[in-house]
DNA sequence: CGGTTTTGACCCGCGC
DNA sequence: GCGCGGGTCAAAACCG
């Protein structure tokens, strides 16, 4: 799917409510203004001059606006690309995973046999005999997990990540491969929900918290519900692609999502979920591809050179058609 | 008082 | 078999 082929990336700037140009072709309507203006000169060739001359100059911002949006058009194909190889990497199962591969407890326990069988859907394909027999690998490939990177203040040096949802911490360990401590939590829901995840600092960047999330919530997002519809459109508008507080890369052990925690105002949820989202595979809802949209909006309207540009355009524009009345 | 966090102990798979 | 290391348990402490 091209981004080009869905939004047409021509600039509507008529700004006259009866769409008088928009009914005209642009070369017709640009021929007239120079008839028009060619017309003036004989009565005042000095307003003329400065009307072609605000022509000119019209056109040639027309220009800039098109090659800025020929140019993030191009950007979000690149962008669009990067995503559908998440997907087309997530349909086949992930056995390099070393979240999948990690080594496992045992899951005769009476606790485990509860947790197995409360599971999704996902994880239900097999009888509960056989996920007994089976080895504890297999069983953990079916387990849907993905890493969600959370950018922090390098101050902070808390493990907590406000994804929406509540949890539990029931352990911490200290790893061989990173200094930074790891924090092991269920969800509070648990063992009605099963979903666990993993938060540590990255050893890269030690203000990213890398959270690896294993399972699927059978409930909804508490905080989610709790939020009115502004609450997302407020998150988003915090969130630009250009400064990119908020950015997805392709890690070598599956997708990650980026997240800038340290931009004011204070995170938001919504976003979060919306990079669970993407962690969890769904990129290819109508709310995420609404959620990108969003985000190219919100990255527009907060370029200045592209408010000036646009401002510019309109009163050029505005100028043309109060002469034009004139006339 | 109930839920959450902390933290040392324990379990268990894997490599040698 | 043994040690290592990741993951989990569970009691105590903490907190609202």
């Amino acid at each position: 799917m091209e981004y080009t082929s869905l939004v047409d990336t021509s600039l509507d700037l008529n700004t006259n409510p009866t769409h008088f140009l928009s009914l005209v072709p642009k070369q017709e309507a640009q021929s007239n203004f120079i008839e028009l203006g060619l017309k003036m000169s004989s009565v005042n060739d000095e307003a003329a001059g400065a009307l072609v001359e605000e022509l000119n100059r019209v056109n040639t911002e027309n220009k800039k606006l098109t090659e800025m949006l020929t140019v993030m058009c191009e950007n979000y194909n690149a962008l669009h690309k990067h995503l559908a190889d998440y997907k087309s990497k997530n349909t086949v199962p992930a056995p390099s995973d070393s979240t999948n591969n990690s080594k496992k407890r045992k899951p005769e326990s009476p606790n485990n046999q509860i947790i197995n069988n409360e599971r999704g859907v996902s994880e239900s394909s097999s009888s509960d005999e056989d996920s007994c027999k089976k080895p504890r690998q297999e069983q953990h490939i079916k387990t849907k997990t993905s890493r969600v990177c959370y950018r922090t203040e390098a101050s902070d040096t808390g493990l907590l990540v406000k994804d929406g949802y509540q949890w539990r911490k029931y352990g911490q360990k200290v790893t061989r491969d990173n200094p930074s401590p790891r924090a092991y939590f269920k969800c509070s829901h648990a063992p009605s929900c099963p979903v666990k995840k993993k938060v540590q600092r990255s050893v890269e960047d030690q203000s990213i918290l890398v959270a690896t999330y294993e399972g699927e919530h059978n409930h909804p997002n508490q905080l989610k519900h709790e939020q009115a519809s502004p609450g997302l459109n407020r998150t988003v508008a915090t969130t630009t692609l250009g400064s990119v507080p908020c950015s997805a890369s392709l890690g070598s052990s599956g997708p990650t999502i980026t997240l800038d925690l340290t931009s004011p105002p204070k995170p938001q949820p919504n976003l979060y979920e919306e990079a669970s989202v993407v962690g969890n595979r769904k990129v290819d809802t109508p709310e995420f591809q609404q959620f990108l949209v969003d985000q190219m909006a919100s990255s527009l309207t907060k370029d200045p050179s592209f408010k000036a540009a646009l401002a510019a355009a309109i009163s050029g524009r505005m100028i043309q058609q109060n002469q034009s009345q004139k006339w």
